[in-house]
DNA sequence: CTGACTTGCGCC
DNA sequence: AAAGGGCGCAAGTCAG
């Protein structure tokens, strides 16, 4: 497949050059940043692989003139990925660029500037990265593996700015309803809604504290003391413990006040505009692989606003997530076959109970949390004997992981993304005995700081490894929806809206939700196939097609009831829970006029 | 007044 | 219903 290296030349000129396989160029053309739509459309006809330093500085753009990407290269994305993991020769990256490479920054601001000026990104060759990429990549010890991780984390960053593109479909009436009748009208700048306000004068009173600001958690702290209150924080969780008759007011205020101050009528006008809201996904943003976000806080949409993402007139959402990913993809990398035969069972906790290695759902879960981020304390500490013994080698992986993170070792995953080095306590020398220590960095303290980083890195295997699986689901799933569609832009045909580490939302016709459920299936298995091969562990899915986000939630229960959707896909059952329920009006508003946006 | 830090809480 | 891992965001707090 041929690779076209696009390039920015300076006062709005473009280059594109293209590469056979052998590494020879084929051609080199000058084009203009108008001209670069057509051009990459045109060769999007036949399988081409476009390279380019930075997604998030081209892809907008194409996007905007109707145009889709099927493969990219993402250099500053591949970068990042090669330069920390173990898998590289690190002297094949060495050059006077790499420092630039290192620090480049996606572009998330809502600027539709095509190049914003003086872009650090203009300073560096990208020709002459790639080579070095490619060079470093198939020096590798695992090209196979590490190629996979580059393909995904770049198909990531397509999905990434097509998500955003397309924007989850918000109805903000819906979203100002819904605020109305928890908080009251919208208050007057600088104003409480109603609500709140009641709930201050009734907090007040209970504590007699007729100043007290319950936002400012000393000021709360020490009313409480004054109180009587044997609390030495505002948390919500300490606040529940206590028997005060001012504290279910309180409770409640914290609750509203954080759903208006996080999701209120001030984040309705910043990010929905259009119907969408509109915020970024920043692919790699986490050190484990995870997405991170900015604008919005997208990956915390709290379930309270989840009613306001309706599907448009004749769509639907369709919404899917993997039951307990990281447990599943922890047998699978250990290869694990007994925790892999109970993650045979829908429900792996339920499977786990089956099998005979614990007694309850609720203590597999407790367990396998443990094993996973390191709880060695209380309840999760006294299941770990017991699932060593039933899955050595799942437990082991985890342990492992965390003895090298203690070491100050580096930890990979399975596509080989590496964990940070430590800093600090493992760069200086060992304190001897007797010598004496200073106040800030005793023995104890290195100690409790080692074993945090090698909290750190037992998670970072299975979190990083989880990442991977979802970003091979997303990639295959992006193109399946795609082909999909017959016609028309990528918002035209069923496509990605919202990612969430293990869950996904699609906007799709109406006619296309039942294609798009065993698309998504698909995906899934194949993520599976790319990571583990044959060894046989599953990744289910709970997949819902819904009007509204808000009812693709269901109730995780001892015993899940999981099967339900995949026993009855796109039945008149899974229609009539949306058309029917109370929590939005999709059913009400959907249908009356098909095709007519609102 | 500004910026850095802390606290608390939303999501997985 | 938390503990352990990873985040982003808003408001309060405090130093300069």
């Amino acid at each position: 497949m041929n690779r076209v290296v696009l390039l920015r030349r300076g006062e709005g000129a473009l280059e594109a050059r293209e590469h056979a396989d052998d590494g020879t160029t084929v051609a080199v053309t000058r084009l203009s940043t108008v001209e670069l739509a057509r051009f990459v459309r045109e060769r999007e006809f036949s399988p081409v692989r476009l390279v380019w330093d930075d997604t998030t500085r081209w892809y907008p753009a194409l996007l905007a003139a109707g145009v889709r990407v099927g493969r990219c290269t993402d250099l500053r994305l591949c970068h990042a990925v090669l330069r920390r993991s173990p898998f590289v020769d690190q002297s094949l990256l060495g050059h006077d660029e790499t420092p630039g490479w290192d620090a480049l920054e996606p572009v998330t601001v809502a600027d539709h500037a095509l190049f914003p000026l003086d872009d650090p990104a203009d300073r560096l060759d990208p020709v002459a990265e790639h080579e070095r990429q490619k060079v470093a990549l198939a020096a590798s010890a695992e090209p196979g593996r590490l190629g996979l991780l580059l393909a995904a984390e770049s198909s990531g960053a397509l999905v990434a700015a097509e998500m955003t593109h397309a924007g989850l479909p918000w109805r903000a009436e819906v979203h100002d309803r819904l605020l109305t009748e928890l908080l009251g009208p919208r208050p007057g700048p600088g104003q409480r809604p109603e609500v709140l306000e009641r709930l201050l004068r009734e907090i007040r009173g209970a504590f007699r504290a007729p100043d007290l600001n319950p936002d400012s958690p000393g000021g709360l702290l020490r009313v409480l003391q004054a109180a009587g209150l044997p609390v030495s924080d505002t948390r919500s969780w300490t606040l529940e413990q206590l028997d005060h008759p001012g504290i279910p007011a309180l409770l409640e205020y914290k609750k509203l006040s954080r759903l208006l101050q996080a999701n209120g009528w001030a984040w309705l006008e910043a990010w929905v505009r259009d119907g969408r809201f509109r915020s970024y996904f920043v692919p790699g943003g986490v050190v484990t692989g995870r997405w991170a976000s900015n604008g919005g806080g997208a990956l915390s949409v709290p379930t309270q606003v989840r009613p306001a993402a309706v599907a448009d007139a004749g769509w639907r959402f369709v919404v899917a997530d993997v039951a307990q990913l990281e447990p599943r993809v922890l047998a699978g990398m250990s290869g694990d076959t007994a925790m892999a035969e109970a993650a045979r069972s829908s429900d792996l906790y339920q499977g786990m109970v089956a099998s005979g290695a614990v007694a309850t759902r609720a203590e597999a879960k407790v367990g396998m949390l443990g094993a996973m981020y390191g709880g060695t304390r209380g309840e999760s500490g006294r299941m770990m004997p017991r699932l060593t013994r039933r899955y050595p080698r799942a437990v082991g992986l985890v342990e492992e992981a965390a003895r090298a993170g203690e070491r100050g070792e580096v930890v990979h995953t399975v596509l080989g993304r590496g964990s940070p080095a430590p800093r600090g306590a493992w760069a200086e020398r060992p304190v001897e005995l007797g010598e004496p220590l200073d106040e800030g960095n005793s023995r104890e303290e290195r100690d409790r700081h080692r074993r945090a980083w090698g909290r750190f890195t037992r998670n970072f295997v299975v979190q990083g490894t989880g990442a991977e699986w979802a970003l091979c689901w997303l990639a295959d799933l992006r193109n399946r929806l795609w082909r999909l569609g017959d016609a028309g832009t990528v918002s035209e045909r069923p496509h990605l809206v919202f990612f969430l580490h293990d869950e996904v939302v699609i906007h799709t016709p109406e006619h296309l939700a039942e294609a798009v459920t065993e698309e998504v299936r698909r995906a899934a298995a194949e993520a599976g196939r790319l990571l583990f091969g044959t060894f046989p562990v599953d990744f289910p899915l709970d997949v819902a097609v819904v009007g509204s986000w808000a009812d693709a939630d269901r109730v995780e229960l001892p015993g899940s009831r999981r099967d339900q959707d995949r026993l009855n896909p796109g039945s008149p059952i899974s229609r009539s829970i949306d058309g029917g329920g109370g929590t939005s009006e999709t059913g009400s508003t959907r249908g009356t006029s098909s095709g007519a946006a609102t």
